[in-house]
DNA sequence: TTGATTTACGCAAACGATTGCGGTAAATTT
DNA sequence: AAATTTACCGCAATCGTTTGCGTAAATCAA
């Protein structure tokens, strides 16, 4: 079956397509008359405006572009959900691309956006992405881009993430309430950015804070690696009370072991992590936690977005504030 | 900056719009050194197609649109994370849109497809969409449509679904083999064809195989009243010694009833799932469970696509086999 | 040398909608 | 009754590409 176009509707009502155009959006020119005849023929004959001709003629296209490194990963399917939401709400549609953490299809998603002339693009860059050249292309096209989570570190770009050091802050002011005298804190890839920053925030805090407590650090790539360094550090004879996961990664690795050698939380260890709260919950008792909050960070992301495409630049890092969540695990 | 279009080549060229546009692409009508210099300019001045335009010339948009109730669910992300690779490969974007499991998104989503003049659409029901109307009229504009998981009940619609039945047996096989007595079976919204299937297959094939084995059916619409109706029966004077969990979600409350109970698995209660293979995969030991996989369901939804887009209708119901996946709780 | 092909390119009409600029009849004002 | 305003509406250009068709020049066959 054929499209209804505005031509169709003009045919048949013996109209211009112009008055018919003018008819559907309630323009003053047109009568009253006319334009409830328009409705109703546009209605019954199930109109749609064809929405490449709209951007072709407009050059605004009323989708924003995504790119995250999975989809299938708690938190960003939860930073995509709020946006979606957002977006649907302000009539815009969302075409989402991951980049599997990938510099390769990262570039290319990012053509694909330019091709389809996005009105404006979430990106979280790749683990690895250190060449920004591309986004760069992206201001020259004027397509607004707002970093989430995995930022640049320039301050030229416009950019939203959670307060890193914040969490970090939070988990150890916990630690310490609850007097840990030997803690092990494990870290994610030690290249990024975000370790490094929730590392720093971490050690520094604890050192300043509780100077007598023992901390020890390690960085580990996987679930797997954190059940291992567990249970590596568990075995010496200096066993530790406290462990501190940056990620969920991390926790899953730590509450393996954990179940694995039976140990009781939060009696013999307490357990803290950093996460967005789903996790966390599937463990009895519910570990405790600083929450990150995807959605939040989601909402806070459109709203920078909808300021960089109405006003002129707000070129600021904006992170989303964290709180300590009680589970039962400390 | 203004867009590098067919039209500026053209003239820093001194050739027409159609010649660079058939050089561009290679046409058999144009000469080498022409196509070179084109190339050329092309290349130096960034020259992106307006995918817009294309579109509304060839009428043919190159963008999936996707459906599903909610992007941060550990099933559905794997299925869109198989689709994104397969349109990349193909040529395709996709438009990823959540029904939340309202009607009314959902028929707000077709219509953003409708006028984004999409190339097909997957589609997953919302819970309790029954009127499949807005279906039709993507037929009608000769959009097809590939349903998956929950699915249509008519046999004229194209779908992708998991062989519901055949896990649910796999699942009662391995329950036998077990040789269990008393089993606790947990299964989802029985309003959901998914759990009525499952339901069904399953208690038919302990009744027939193991008539001896004693089962308990009860169906639960969360986490927490899986985890509760868990605690119910185990306070019981006949104890079970087998759990079996339909889906995630159950699984995950009865877990957290197990750990809070302390009980021990397989040795106390042995226990089974039909999942992905995340959650299971977070528990020591290891949940066995009937492999679903969002995954192999996505590709093959594809294919399915594919096959629509070229030839004429495939309206057929495929199904992806299951596996069992051993983990170590039976 | 002449007629028939090839080669290599340009013209112009779509695709469907938006919008500035007029234009004409009716209504209003003077 | 003439002048002016108002209300409604149409014309046509435009967004950037694609593509059928036409045609000059170059090449070929005889």
């Amino acid at each position: 079956m054929t499209n209804t176009t505005l031509k169709l509707l003009a045919q048949q009502l013996q109209l211009s397509i112009s008055t018919v155009s003018r008819a559907l959006k309630d323009h003053p020119d047109i009568s009253t008359a006319t334009k409830e005849k328009v409705h109703a023929l546009a209605n019954s004959l199930d109109y749609e405006p064809n929405a490449y001709a709209i951007q072709l003629r407009t050059q605004s296209s009323k989708i924003f572009g995504v790119i995250v490194p999975a989809i299938a990963n708690l938190f960003y399917d939860s930073f995509i959900a709020a946006i979606e939401e957002e977006s649907r709400k302000n009539g815009y549609a969302l075409m989402i691309l991951q980049s599997s953490n990938n510099t390769d299809n990262e570039l290319n998603n990012l053509k694909i956006f330019r091709q389809n002339r996005v009105s404006g693009v979430f990106a979280c860059l790749s683990a690895h992405t250190h060449n920004l050249e591309v986004y760069e292309k992206m201001s020259d096209r004027a397509i607004p881009v707002v970093f989430f989570d995995i930022v640049p570190k320039d301050n030229k770009y416009t950019k939203v993430r959670m307060a890193d050091e914040r969490c970090a802050i939070i988990a150890a002011e916990n630690i310490i309430q609850r007097g840990a005298k030997r803690v092990l804190a494990l870290f994610g890839d030690p290249g990024l950015s975000i370790s490094q920053k929730r590392k720093q925030a971490f050690q520094q805090f604890m050192e300043k804070y509780a100077p007598k407590t023992h901390c020890t650090y390690e960085n580990t790539y996987s679930s797997l690696e954190a059940e291992a360094a567990f249970k590596k550090h568990l075995s010496k004879t200096q066993k530790f009370d406290t462990v501190f996961a940056m990620t969920d990664e991390i926790l899953i690795g730590v509450m393996k072991a954990i179940q694995a050698l039976n140990i009781k939380v939060p009696k013999e260890i307490g357990v803290i992590s950093i996460s967005n709260g789903f996790i966390p919950s599937l463990y009895h008792p519910n570990i405790s936690y600083v929450e990150t909050s995807g959605y939040e960070l989601g909402k806070l992301a459109f709203v920078q977005m909808l300021a960089n495409l109405k006003g002129g630049k707000t070129l600021s890092e904006l992170t989303v504030d964290a709180r300590f969540i009680e589970g039962g695990s400390m």
